[in-house]
DNA sequence: TTGTGATAGTTGTATTTGTAACTATCAAGC
DNA sequence: GCTTGATAGTTACAAATACAACTATCACAA
């Protein structure tokens, strides 16, 4: 008889954590990719703008860990949709402060009941104390994941 | 002012999934990268190996969530450090089972607790009530998340 | 047999991503 | 004013990845 294995992968903690997320993403992304043709990061630039109204591509980056070639990238294929503008700050020529066009944020206010539907439905399927427990367990481990000294 | 945003990124779940997965990689791959020079497909096929003992490339797709491309190119990577060897099938020439080398169960056998700490250093650092929380969450998660019809 | 459809695994190619280098601009000190 | 070092953002190039096509083999049936 075999004995037990010293790590079980389907039971070790990161390798959970990718599962479920590229689970979760594929799922997400027949929305955005099926109803707009977006990537995930052009989503997540859409998301931040959405959220913060204005931002630079910096600010963009932090809110949505992206690293800033990805937001670059992102935001020039948003631009060519006509779905932002950009504004050169007067006071400081490097940054650009960037906001969706009113063609932005219709796809926006379309796109957003439908992203989080598919988090309530994803949470309805769990038994309510599941559901907290995930809710409560899974902030406590981003406090521990996000704290520098890791 | 602005009136409450309809989505805020750092509260929707698979926003929050794909971070915390990026960041235990991140941190993660320190190890198996520093130590060994692997890459994620590789250290997956290596713990599916070290768990499984012997299996098929599909198999260890199978196992580790990776596509057979993936996982033909990390086993031909492994194969190149002589970390495992491959045996056709005598009764179906198609497949080719699949097992670590004593190196590669030498490496493995090192790797491991250093995978496994890393795991019980971050749930070490959270309150028992959340690490038990996470836990049930967690699994709660990870069912709704694999159910078929989604 | 031999033809058909399926499966195991690899390879070619295009897309995506990350790293590093680059341009432009700023602030602070000399 | 000029350096010097830092920051915002873009671009070039290399590495990783995904998708599709491919080879080889099998099972099954006409």
């Amino acid at each position: 008889m075999r004995e037990q294995p010293p790590l079980r992968l389907e039971a070790f903690l990161p390798y959970r954590l990718n599962r479920a997320a590229a689970l979760s993403s594929a799922q997400l992304s027949r929305i955005y990719r099926g109803a707009f043709g977006l990537t995930i990061p052009e989503w997540r630039v859409l998301a931040t703008l959405g959220q913060l109204g204005e931002a630079t591509a910096t600010a963009i980056g932090r809110h949505s860990s992206m690293h800033k070639t990805k937001v670059s990238r992102a935001v020039a294929s948003l631009q060519e949709r006509r779905w932002l503008d950009r504004r050169r700050d007067p006071d400081d020529r490097r940054m650009e402060h960037l906001r969706l066009t009113t063609a932005g944020r219709s796809a926006y206010r379309r796109l957003v009941p439908r992203m989080l539907a598919y988090q309530e439905q994803v949470l309805a399927h769990m038994a309510a104390a599941d559901r907290e427990a995930l809710l409560r367990g899974f902030a406590a481990l981003e406090r521990i994941l996000e704290s520098p000294e890791r």
